[in-house]
RNA sequence: GCCGGAGUGGCGGAACUGGCAGACGCGCGGGAUUCAAAAUCCCGUCCUGGCAACAGGGUGAGGGUUCGAUUCCCUCCUCCGGCACCA
């Protein structure tokens, strides 16, 4: 009996053998490699197709069935693209530089570059197992010396240059830029002409007509390294970061709780600045968001993007201390006799500049809000204040972003004791510091509008501040609010009474009773104030007391109150202006009127008032029109040993040079111990990074002067900003890639990764690209053309009654999905969660593939659902999958023998199998176009479900049917491929078209309709046209006992599809 | 709170541009083969009623447009993702 059991298996379907074969095949072979133009091998007549993974971060724990999604769908289209003629390019690499190889490593006390090569070997061996057609001699790691010296050379790139905003340049590829990264050494020239000075502040200015400007030549070598060093793509500032002394590091906000502990250990984490590398991103905020049009991109990507970057419109607008201007001759004058000039958004020292979306509402500007952190704090507070703005201050200080943002509902504040002007009404209005003004943001300063503004009006009820409305809201606003308040209820409360209605009938008769109480009452008193006063008098109370309508209207209407009268009384809507201005309250009175005059806004829609009260900023010199970006520079450096060290020399007076190109890269030290240092516990104490501790390392004598390498190293995301072009030339030496090779291969035709890098990864990415290309070091102006976000591989967890979550092992399967603790018996519910470890679901992709095989595992990937859509991993499904491999098998080969199957032949197919072929292959190359792979693999099965019952099969549909398998499969057909007779990989052989006329049926079945209910099938020819599908129709005997004698009255037809008959 | 995305059988999912809802797979039921089992092959499988022919209902809920709606419009509910005092 075993005799025949093995006898049996000899020609079954050996997944393992058919995979070892082919894998070491397309090795020995080098079937894979892809030769750089110039090259041997190289065919400049194919089209290039470069096509790219995320690579991986190799962690200890090793692939998971998640990590494969991706990888396969790219592999399917490489495969795909290979045979129909592209050179592609399908690397693989590692992302080894980070922060779990760090912890891991602390954790094991083994040196992170050795667990780095472990995992990565682990990673490498595991990837090789799907049979990916990826060229391995191109694989790198971003850990690897070879591979970070181009890192650090970049680094240096934009440490050596500098971004000049109003640069016009036309691109490689004809269309204009504006604004671009320029080498150092062109600033230095310019301000040697004399084209740029140097203002006060040591700011480099384009022109800078007077005001404290200073000539190049003027300046001490210190103060020209001074104002360089502030221009720098890269450059160093004091940042405030958030710092755990007893972990020796900084740490991310993400890992600190809102309590200032670090969520690991639950130590005291601090607010502190620390200097810190920073690179310019956002002077590149523009064209990230305006190049994004042109990507082929998944549109809420590209929406998340945009919103990152958050650009918005609006004015800065400066606000004299009460104190220190007044108005005199038109003219803002300081009484500080230092200052000569007049107040003006250029110049403005005694004053506050802010930044506003709505400069309309500047006449509802009742208070002005400092951040805590802003300079002029200090400057402005009052003796009597200053014990309470201290300890303000302190609070906020350790307060991180998080902690700030969680009792974001209650609005704190202290007042400095000091006041601004309104330079638009010379109004006297309070100043105050609270923490919902971040300093990150526009100026760090508002001016407050509690008529107009959630916020400002919280804050304003909260302290008792005056509110003014300054836009009349429209009608639905109004009875909206109306009906919020009348009801007393909100529509949540309203909506809850309808779901307790629904689900719990037994409280029935409670809900009618409530329902119809506050509806009577509600109805009633909307009624009343609707019929009574209506909506035009609602508004204007609205305008007259914004105060007792519990919220602000934030929305666009039509300005009134713009500008109020000194009495605080108000002006009616209808835009009669007040004449005389006469400002009381403003210190020195209002001799010679306001600077700028009149500016009435009353009676207009809001987009006006915002362009005429701009223009009269402008015109009066204290506001100009602006625009904001949420980006906030990108803070480079980590405290860390496992990353890029800065290839920079800080010298002892506080100059840092870059290291040469030929002495790069700068390597890591070998350390013995790279834990970041403990110290003690204190805000007052400074984090050393592990590098620092290296003493030799850091010193550094050149020139016959010591300097000091930096201790820093650069975040995990420097590596992965730049590897999709060091794929295009991994070996080169003596630059990051050839640009011939770069030209060829760039950009991007399709990039596949998790949607988690949605917004950091890819525009980091974007932004060294762009800077790169601005310096002519690459060939386009972005990197990836078409991305595509792959789903999450979720798992299942079950959950019993007391809601405890349980592993998989748990529970016992009873037919119909009814699932069952396996120690209680108690019925349990299965949920879909993500893959954890807690929940003991992660599935092991090397179990999977040593049962059932690579080609299986990645036909039921990819089969699972759309590949952009997140699904969990069913292990009872992949079976099938297997079977359908088994079935393929058997198409070919005979089980008993081993041999081609008998029923094969060379003979001309029959039609119903050439049909099957023709259709699977129009579908299949369709999906896989569209990266449908689901369906594709829907339209295989259909294809061996007709071929499988067949006597006969001809090679004629065998061959083409092995070919379009391949991208899927690969192993299983190039086995099958050799089996009919072939020598040599189908990896290059041309992908079968299809004959469009075989993928038609000469008849298809349609339905027949009367008044829309299908009342009967019929089969008609598929050319039939309307006049023989309608006679088709009525000639039907169903239709026709169903219609009687009567005719209908409409007959619809729709071409091989329907016929609608209406009676 | 704001901005996205999605809700279809017992399960994963399919459906071109408004045209037969449930392709394909899993599971389940039945049959053939087998001493038996595995494997394989064939048939059935949205729900309700009926032996059946057939009838009625059905794509989160409610409404609308249309000869016709999973698809378009409005209101609401639920789930997932992102951002979160951005002035």
């Amino acid at each position: 009996m075993t005799e025949l059991t093995r006898q049996e298996k000899r020609g079954r379907y050996d997944h393992a053998a058919v995979e070892a074969r082919w894998q070491r095949f397309w090795e020995e072979r080098g079937t894979f490699r892809t030769p750089n133009p110039g090259e041997p091998g190289f065919d400049a007549s194919r089209p290039k197709c470069y096509i790219l993974d995320m690579f991986p971060y190799p962690s200890g724990a090793g692939l998971h069935v998640g990590h494969p999604v991706g990888y396969c769908a790219t592999d399917i289209f490489a495969r795909y693209k290979r045979m129909r003629g592209f050179n592609v390019l399908h690397p693989m690499g590692f992302d080894a530089f980070g922060l779990p190889a760090e912890q891991y490593a602390i954790e094991t006390n083994v040196h992170p570059a050795v667990t780095t090569k472990k995992n990565i070997e682990m990673y490498r061996r595991q990837l090789k197992m799907f049979g990916f057609s990826y060229d391995w001699s191109r694989e790198l790691a971003t850990c690897d010396p070879p591979y970070y010296r181009f890192t650090q050379w970049m680094f240096k790139q934009m440490f050596e240059s500098w971004y000049d905003e109003e640069c016009r340049w036309l691109g490689p590829d004809g269309k204009e830029v504006v604004g671009r990264a320029r080498p150092i050494s062109e600033l230095v020239a310019a301000l040697e002409a004399g084209r740029f000075g140097i203002d006060a502040s040591l700011k480099i200015v384009r022109d800078g007509k007077g005001r404290g400007r200073r000539n190049w030549s003027e300046l001490a070598p210190a103060e020209r390294r001074q104002a360089l060093d502030k221009r720098r793509l890269a450059y160093i500032d004091e940042i405030p970061v958030s710092w755990c002394p007893a972990l020796g590091t900084v740490l991310a906000n993400e890992e600190v709780d809102n309590d200032c502990r670090s969520e690991r250990g639950g130590h005291p984490v601090f607010r502190r600045p620390l200097r810190q590398w920073i690179l310019r991103i956002s002077a590149y905020a523009e064209r990230l968001l305006s190049d994004l049009p042109d990507l082929d991109w998944p549109e809420p990507i590209k929406l998340m993007q945009r919103n990152w970057v958050g650009r918005s419109t609006g004015a800065e607008i400066v606000f004299p201390l009460a104190d220190k201007w007044r108005a005199a001759d038109g003219l803002w004058v300081c009484n500080d006799p230092g200052v000569k000039q007049p107040l003006s958004i250029d110049h403005h020292p005694h004053a506050i500049k802010v930044y506003t979306t709505r400069p309309d509402t500047l006449f509802g500007a009742t208070y002005m809000v400092l951040a805590p952190e802003h300079p002029l704090v200090e400057q402005v507070t009052t003796p009597p204040c200053r014990a309470d703005v201290d300890q303000y201050i302190e609070a906020a200080r350790c307060k991180t972003d998080m902690a700030r943002t969680a009792d974001a509902k209650e609005k704190t504040g202290v007042f400095t004791g000091a006041y601004a002007l309104n330079p638009v009404n010379g109004e006297r209005i309070p100043i105050w510091i609270a923490d919902y003004v971040l300093m990150g943001y526009g100026t760090g300063a508002i001016m407050a509008v509690p008529g107009g503004d959630t916020r400002d009006y919280e804050f304003a009820r909260a302290f008792d501040l005056p509110i003014i409305a300054v836009v009349k809201p429209p009608t639905e606003w109004i009875e909206e609010r109306v009906s919020v308040m009348a009801e007393g209820l909100d529509q949540k409360a309203a909506a809850e009474c309808e779901r307790v209605a629904r689900e719990q009938p037994e409280f029935a008769d409670e809900v009618a009773q409530v329902r119809a109480r506050t509806a009577n009452l509600s109805a009633k008193t909307i009624e009343t104030l609707r019929k009574n006063v209506g909506p035009d008098r609602l508004a204007e109370h609205y305008v007259q007391h914004p105060e007792s309508w519990g919220a602000a209207f934030i929305g666009e209407g039509v300005a009134v109150n713009s500008p109020a009268n000194a009495n605080g009384d108000t002006t009616s809507a209808n835009g009669a202006t007040t004449s005389a201005f006469d400002f009381p309250s403003c210190q020195g009175g209002m001799k010679g009127g306001l600077p700028g005059g009149v500016c009435d806004l009353n009676g207009l829609p809001t987009p006006q008032a915002k362009e005429k009260i701009t223009r009269w900023l402008e015109q009066t010199g204290v506001g100009r029109g602006a625009v904001n970006y949420k980006l906030r520079d990108w803070l480079f450096s980590r405290q860390r040993y496992w990353g890029e060290p800065f290839p920079v020399l800080h010298g002892e007076d506080g100059e840092t040079i870059s290291v040469d190109d030929a002495k790069l890269p700068v390597e890591l030290p070998e350390m013995e111990d790279f834990r970041p240092t403990p110290s003690a516990e204190t805000a007052d104490s400074l984090p050393e990074p592990p590098l620092a501790r290296a003493k030799h390392w850091m010193r550094v004598e050149r020139n016959g002067s010591t300097w000091s390498r930096d201790a820093n190293t650069m975040p995990q995301w420097a590596g992965s900003c730049w590897y999709y072009l060091r794929f295009i030339d991994p070996h080169n030496t003596g630059r990051f890639c050839d640009p011939a090779a770069e030209n060829y291969w760039m950009s991007i035709d399709l990039y596949v990764g998790g949607a988690e890098h949605a917004v950091l990864h890819l525009l980091y990415a974007r932004f060294w690209h762009k800077v790169l290309y601005d310096l002519g070091h690459v060939s386009t102006r972005e990197p990836f053309r078409k991305l595509f976000n792959q789903g999450m591989i979720q798992g299942f967890a079950y959950r019993d009654r007391r809601g405890m979550t349980l592993g998989p092992d748990a529970v016992e399967e009873h037919g119909h999905e009814q699932f069952v603790a396996r120690a209680t018996g108690e019925p349990v519910t299965r949920i879909i969660a993500k893959m954890s470890k807690s929940l003991k679901n992660v599935v092991n992709p090397d179990q999977v593939i040593s049962e059932y095989g690579a080609d299986t595992f990645r036909l039921y990937e990819m089969y699972m659902g759309p590949l952009d859509s997140a699904k969990p991993w069913n292990t009872r499904d992949v079976p099938g999958l297997y079977k359908l491999c088994q079935r393929i098998w058997r198409l070919f080969i005979d089980e008993q023998t081993d041999e081609l199957s008998p029923a094969l032949t060379d003979a001309e197919p029959d039609d119903a199998s050439l049909r099957a072929l023709h259709k699977m292959i129009k579908r299949v190359t369709d999906d896989i176009e569209h990266l449908k792979f689901n369906t594709a693999i829907a339209a295989i099965f259909d294809c061996v479900n007709t071929l499988t019952p067949m006597a006969t099969r001809s090679r004629k549909v065998l061959e083409p049917f092995v070919l379009v398998l391949a991208p899927f499969t690969p192993h299983l057909a190039e086995e099958l491929w050799s089996r009919l007779g072939r020598v040599e990989s189908l990896a290059y052989t041309p992908w079968p078209a299809h004959d469009e006329r075989l993928t038609r049926d000469e008849r298809v079945e349609i339905a027949v309709q009367i008044n829309g209910k299908v009342k009967s099938r019929i089969f008609v020819p598929a050319d039939a046209d309307e006049a023989a599908m309608r006679h088709a129709a009525m000639a039907d005997e169903k239709i026709a006992a169903a219609l009687g004698e009567k005719p209908p009255k409409k007959i619809i037809v729709v071409k091989g599809r329907l016929v609608n008959l209406l009676v």
